[in-house]
DNA sequence: TCGTTTGGTTGACCAGGATCAAGTCGCGCC
DNA sequence: GGCGCGACTTGATCCTGGTCAACCAAACGA
């Protein structure tokens, strides 16, 4: 099954301001991609995501050093490449705002998502062992990121210990979350595995502080039925007797949880038990 | 669909000779867990896995600070837990000989196995994000083990750069390996699915000299059904029809790959066309 | 040597989800 | 407004893989 992937714009820096909710934090007014040192120290240390991201329980002047070396992309827009399979120099990217989808191609031109990302979620983990990032991340929607070169990184975990513990501690977060993917997957059940998703979502936007309930899909139906490996179709019936039996309000992308219990029904149903 | 669990034999520690054939270092000799560290030292710097492992392009003086926190374990009996889900005091673990399957329990009494690993893999990230470990570690066979305490390790390897690289460098390689899984199930062929699990066994098993041809599988077919997302009578079915076609000759847990390129193909096959 | 057990294979049948094919809706554009 | 397009929904049909059940064979113990 193929998923057409849709034509890119460019991903030349854009000037306007951007629609970041995530952060707060004064807004990049140069065109460079790097912003200044005081700027940038400002925006770890304000940032809504800190602790969930690298700073979290780091010092003032470690602090310093870590904004030494994390630059502050221009926002993405929709359907923009953050990095492609193969690409050399790998970076480690954190979410600000808006989502990414990660995916692999295919020998016969499909492609697997192998996740979505949200702000406080780390991307780029595949590219650390040296032989550049191995599957390619793009933007679903307008969003912004951090980018930390992984080079850098390195050097500067080697020297700040507390930097190097909460860099293993989000890698295995991210770990962990990756290993909830073949747990979806292994579910024979279409209808648990799309209710596995919607919670998961669910719990993740709990996370970053917004409404579990509201769920605000970024993804089209394509890209979550590749996600869930099952087929477009599939993903629209189960949307619609989810909607029909009063679990969701289903209006195009905006899913509303109406029977968080019930949804959590279905996400645990075993396979062979009463179907 | 449940995995029945097989009883679990003692995990004590067994004295005599271990049958491991991935190193032939000398034998632990004493009941003690942890050997001496001159022992030590010397199965790390002779160990076969090294260029796989933690003390990759790590000098002699570094390697010694390694192996004052590795411990090598007493060897797993088959069925022998080597971690659960929710212990504290994380380790990493890299397999020597042998090797486990790490699996997930989910709600109704299922499982949900995450992954099978070989000599010179890492069974243990996901125990690094301060939660314990987040699945069960249980040995397919009888193997042994080198265990690295994750507190331990963090102090070293901010004092050896050259380790902490290499453990980025290896946690990356386990993340990446990890991606694999869904993008197996994400397969709508069951027989896509386990012509991609032989392949990337036999790629697996060339890395570290075995003959990639000669596939002896450590699972059971229940085991390898609930990786590949699938019941054990369809996996049968699949290798009958394999063996038929003179793909392979499958001899219980023996499977030597007779057609390599008809392996791939259908390994490659996507969902949509030709069938 | 024979039961017994455990793991695996094979067959018959069925159903859930894929496939194929029409619609429908929302939205930008002229 | 009306057109056209892409994203999504819905229906009809088919087929793969799940289910249920019987069978087989190697390993083990009495």
């Amino acid at each position: 099954m193929s998923i057409p992937i849709p034509l890119r714009r460019p991903i030349a820096p854009v000037r306007e301001a951007s629609t970041d909710t995530a952060c707060d934090n004064p807004r990049v007014s140069k065109p460079s991609t790097i912003v200044n040192l005081r700027e940038l120290r400002q925006s770890c240390a304000d940032c809504a995501l800190s602790q969930l991201c690298l700073p979290a329980s780091i010092g003032g002047a470690d602090l310093e050093r870590l904004d030494d070396i994390v630059r502050q992309r221009m926002p993405l827009d929709r359907g923009g490449v953050l990095f492609r399979e193969g690409s050399a120099h790998p970076s480690l990217f954190v979410v600000r705002s808006g989502s990414l989808k990660t995916f692999v191609s295919l020998p016969e031109g499909d492609t697997q998502i192998l996740g979505f990302h949200i702000a406080g979620e780390l991307v780029g983990l595949d590219g650390l062992a040296g032989n550049g990032h191995q599957c390619t991340a793009e933007a679903l929607e307008r969003s912004s990121l951090c980018e930390v070169p992984f080079a850098s990184l390195s050097d500067v975990a080697a020297k700040v210990p507390g930097l190097q513990h909460q860099l293993f501690r989000v890698m295995s977060r991210e770990f962990v979350r990756e290993q909830q993917h073949p747990v979806m997957m292994g579910r024979k059940q279409a209808m648990s595995r799309l209710a596995i998703f919607l919670r998961s979502l669910s719990e993740r936007l709990r996370g970053i502080g917004h409404d579990p309930l509201e769920l605000n899909l970024s993804m089209s139906r394509q890209e979550l039925a590749n996600y869930l490996g099952l087929v477009i179709e599939t993903v629209s019936r189960l949307f619609s007797r989810l909607q029909a039996q009063g679990v969701l309000a289903v209006d195009r992308r905006i899913v509303r949880i109406l029977q968080p219990a019930a949804l959590a029904a279905l996400a645990e149903k075993s396979d062979d038990e009463g179907k």
